[in-house]
DNA sequence: CGGCCTCTAGAGCGATCACTCTAGTCAGGA
DNA sequence: TCCTGACTAGAGTGATCGCTCTAGAGGCCG
């Protein structure tokens, strides 16, 4: 029986999409799982800290998932921006609080616990891997893919942010639109061999390391 | 003498971008200010939280006068990607710890405290404005200008997210790359007056509500 | 039935949280 | 010189933090 591990699971995923990790008091997460306190310290013996790793991957993993909905081989552009017009509309059916559910936790930890920093990074991996496979498999250059995925995940990421600080969804629809943007013209460079252009960056040179991830 | 202020706003602008606000005690503020205790109650009496405004204001402030910085009326996507270039170089030099000085604590507050939400949202008011002004400028069309400076700041804001995460600021040349071209499409359809490409979503409808901010 | 192991039960631990309190120090103006 | 208000000083407040503890309930297998 571990109907209570996955309450607890789901229980912590919540709380941190909608107050992040340091807010989220152990006492209120066995509150909303219905769950007896010692229990918690019985399915993950590293406390708060295991049970917050364990629901960043599994979180990410569900959300990976909803991936797959919108992309079935048709117009990956257009795919793209459905993606964001839904992301759009559960933003604001929840009332800014349900966007990214590792966004927060992501910030939170990036300089200040290892482990579930790493916990993080291993879920957007698979992200861009997942996104990745889908303009691949639309026809576009693997390693203008991957650096294409990174912008469309910078893309919603970055709006989520503004769309819950500033109370407007439309921010998600907008960051979509310049999104199916770049994904159009990675398409149109595919198909016609033209390379990526070459920065020119006015005033600073770019970062002398590799541009793909 | 408001040195010992300044002294504590600059310290909880420090530890608000390393570990966000709940993460942050007032203990390590005023230690890390060399500033007595009780003076954070005299100067800002309503704790913790209206230290946490302030500290959002100025440094918002402080980091918008950067735009200024990287924009003379040259070529404004060239300008558009070497903020992002210098932008990856200071997430790296300081080991992934210092980037957007507001966007943990904005997720952290989004839903659970209104005051430092508003705060947070007249920062992200201030940049956009600030950003559009430059677009505008450059002779984009003002509604397009406003979309385009959402979609800039969602890149940067949701790539320095991926590269604190990931420990790789290369995620945020990436995203300057297709900001650079969002920013050229838009300069693009002005000077020939063609009109945006309404979206053609594929799966789910593109939400009802107005797309410009 | 008896022994065992998983899971439940909740009082209580020390540490730390944001914050308050009284008691000052010190400079400038009357 | 004295007064007043700005600022410093730090011990101490109750509340809450993550976590541990002992104890026992309940099902499974011999």
């Amino acid at each position: 029986m571990n109907d209570t591990k996955d309450r607890l699971v789901t229980a912590t995923a919540e709380l941190f999409r909608q107050r992040g990790y340091n807010a989220t008091a152990v006492k209120q997460i066995v509150e909303m799982a219905g769950a007896p306190f010692a229990s918690l310290y019985h399915f993950f013996p590293g406390g708060k800290e295991e049970l917050g790793a364990e629901t960043i991957r599994q979180s990410g993993a569900i959300y990976g998932q909803l991936i797959d909905v919108f992309f079935h081989g048709g117009d990956v552009a257009a795919e793209t921006e459905a993606f964001f017009c839904a992301a759009a509309d559960t933003v604001r059916d929840s009332g800014y609080a349900d966007a990214c559910p590792i966004a927060t936790v992501a910030l939170e930890v990036a300089s200040t616990n290892e482990v579930l920093r790493v916990a993080t990074a291993d879920v957007f991996d698979d992200w861009l891997d997942t996104i990745t496979g889908r303009y691949v498999a639309a026809g576009i250059d693997p390693a203008a893919a991957r650096t294409l995925s990174v912008s469309v995940l910078a893309l919603l990421e970055g709006a989520f942010l503004l769309a819950r600080a500033r109370r407007d969804e439309a921010h998600v629809v907008t960051a979509g639109a310049t999104a199916a943007l770049a994904v159009r013209d990675a398409v149109d460079r595919t198909t016609t061999k033209r390379p990526a252009p070459k920065a020119k960056a006015a005033r600073a040179r770019p970062s002398s390391r590799a541009q793909p991830s």
